[in-house]
DNA sequence: TGACAATGAATGAACGTTCATTCATTGTCC
DNA sequence: GGACAATGAATGAACGTTCATTCATTGTCA
């Protein structure tokens, strides 16, 4: 088989998510006009209604796609072979894979659309739960929770705390004055992943910082 | 002299940007008309423009407005006994004061306009910075600090994982589907203040949970 | 030719902003 | 005190612009 696309149609709606994420992030949800988005993905504005039914419902399809984004993170993370090595995908990935600050700039603007759209929030609320209990499940079946070296924690309150930072950090991002390489960005999430691990998880392994 | 305004000026200013804090957090900044604001103020569209040049100067104010706030509440943690009463104050009041939701969905949307307007992303960085290191001061002078109950981390790396799960929890406040009351939001974010002090100072006090 | 993909000018609603106008209050003079 | 002038806070209709959305038209391929 070459590439037939056996769905021409789902090419030109993630033509558009493309354009929209890039215009989302730059502008924000409600400040990105449909001008940009057609723009940005080449096409012309009338097009974007044959794929989409209104501005809302591409909202919509970039919060569903992020969903499957994460859904595959999380899958990701579960194959690594030690919980440090999760923590570090769950970390890295969701802010350095692709463009880096476009992706923090429209989670927080999801968020910031969330706090008024109950719609969206159902669905982000949906996916944190979905990820969140991921990662508790990846916690109780590590060594470090079988051997106690959580403090006491349960998985999920330490699943909660590592959701916590991942946000936070995220936030952060948005402050960053220019753009840092992605190899910048990515050493920095590490350490904060390494520094968090080493508090939550008792260790013998190396006093703290790298 | 009776009760003279010597500002009336500033009671106008006040009332707006009250007005603003309650339709930015509603509807968004973008998504707040200027006659919501007057609306909600209940005074007419142009009188907002005697008192301010423009929208952006209604946000910039709000703005302003947050950092004072944010540098009182520092002032206040600083007066506390102890480091896990200041970080109690830190965590409780900045969600917890006046009507609680309202404010974690102003500071997500203001974060979500830091990242394009670099105006605001320096304002936000400044208040950030301004913060963190009055925090990184009180870690300094704590007993904690001074017993080395650190775990080898340094006051400014405590600093930056405090106000990571700060703004995380924030972020996780804007998808609770209904008001909590301001108590069960106190209850919870004192519970996760306690989780995070037992996990970043070594404690001989009680074994984590309460 | 027919069916469908794609265009982009046109539409109307909503927005930020302006400004001519109103009117309660204050000051001034007899 | 009473008549009148001056003030400027406050109003809200109107303006120009932007935006989401529509649809008559054009292009494309089988």
């Amino acid at each position: 088989m070459s590439q037939i696309p056996s769905e021409p149609v789902l090419d030109r709606r993630m033509q558009i998510l493309e354009a929209a994420i890039v215009c989302f992030a730059k502008h924000g949800f409600h400040q990105a006009s449909m001008h940009d988005i057609s723009a940005e993905a080449g096409i012309s504005v009338g097009l974007i209604y044959r794929y989409f039914a209104n501005k809302e419902a591409v909202i919509g399809a970039m919060a569903d796609r992020h969903k499957v984004e994460i859904q595959d993170l999380l899958e990701r993370a579960r194959q690594a072979p030690s919980l440090l090595e999760s923590l570090e995908i769950l970390f890295t990935a969701h802010c350095c894979e692709k463009a880096p600050k476009v992706q923090s700039a429209f989670v927080v603007d999801l968020y910031a659309e969330a706090s008024r759209n109950p719609q969206i929030a159902d669905l982000v609320r949906d996916v944190l739960q979905t990820a969140m209990d991921g990662v508790t499940d990846l916690i109780s079946r590590s060594p470090e929770a079988k051997n106690g070296a959580t403090h006491g924690l349960e998985p999920h309150e330490l699943s909660e705390l590592i959701f916590a930072v991942a946000r936070g950090m995220l936030m952060r991002d948005v402050l960053q004055p220019q753009e840092m390489t992605a190899a910048e960005r990515r050493a920095r999430q590490l350490e904060v992943t390494r520094r968090l691990w080493s508090l939550l998880f008792k260790h013998e392994y190396e006093p703290a910082l790298a």
